[in-house]
DNA sequence: TTACATCCTCTAGCTACTGTAGGTTCAAGC
DNA sequence: GCTTGAACCTACAGTAGCTAGAGGATGTAA
């Protein structure tokens, strides 16, 4: 039986974080100590894992919540738990695009920056003028 | 003169979000009419431009209020504006790098799904399994 | 004058946590 | 058994950067 704060260790999660997820319906209400104390066994330190590890791939809650379910029915297709993972590819690559066509101009501002006076800024001038950007950045985020 | 709305048109904001900007001091508060409707002239236009711009670039307000500061003070070094910028890119190409590792996993992922059951499901195993990946994703966000 | 679109303030909500206050419990050492 | 101190508990507030809604006032055109 891990306390709240060994399982945060084995898997690298803020002791808040735990109890956030048990909160919002993520992870299971432990047992606890006859004092309170929330104590985890193997199946949660399992269920923790996933969770993180999705979330640093990028999964929103939302998502892994539903990767959970189909993790849990062992049965089911695995064309529902496919499409997310295409859906969270496809956004990855979204951004990356926008990413890319950001540091273009980042770049470009700062190359021409000749390090005068902020009048002749080329990184204000251009922040100043939308149309001497090369590339569209339209949406906000990224 | 223009109204909030029309205000907003122009730079592709939301009235709520000029609203907020005001709240928070990265725009000045306005003239009013007798009625107590805000009203924008020139600079305001160009004011809320840049910042709109300086977001589609990916930077923060804090970032933005400081480039605003500089942006209104023509005789002080360009050194600082071209920090700021420098320093956002930096975060930028550091997220690049964090998306393109997600991306190979995700790609790899999705790959070898082979689409029957979830009991043999690669993507859920991959999440269950973070020996198996190949790239290390320990940061969370992106 | 009457519609009605737009404006106003205020408050709450979103994601995914993180931090703090003030108090309780657990386990080890004596 | 007692003490100590780390770790635990709940509850609430705060983070970025907006966004949405309620409930009411204003502006403008017909």
């Amino acid at each position: 039986m891990l306390t709240i704060g060994t399982l945060a260790k084995k898997t690298g999660t803020k002791v808040q974080t735990i109890r956030y997820y048990e909160q919002i319906g993520l992870m299971p209400e432990p047992g606890r100590t006859k004092g309170g104390q929330r104590r985890y066994g193997d199946a949660e330190l399992d269920r923790l894992s996933f969770v993180r590890h999705a979330r640093q791939l990028g999964f929103s809650l939302d998502a892994i919540r539903e990767l959970l379910d189909l993790s849990d029915h062992p049965g089911k297709s695995c064309a529902e738990a496919d499409a997310i993972a295409r859906r969270q590819l496809k956004q990855v690559e979204q951004r990356l695009a926008r990413l890319e066509a950001l540091r273009t101009e980042l770049m470009r501002m700062v190359h021409e920056c000749s390090g005068g006076q902020t009048s002749d800024c080329r990184v204000l001038e251009v922040l100043r003028d939308h149309t001497e950007c090369l590339t569209n950045h339209e949406e906000i985020g990224g």
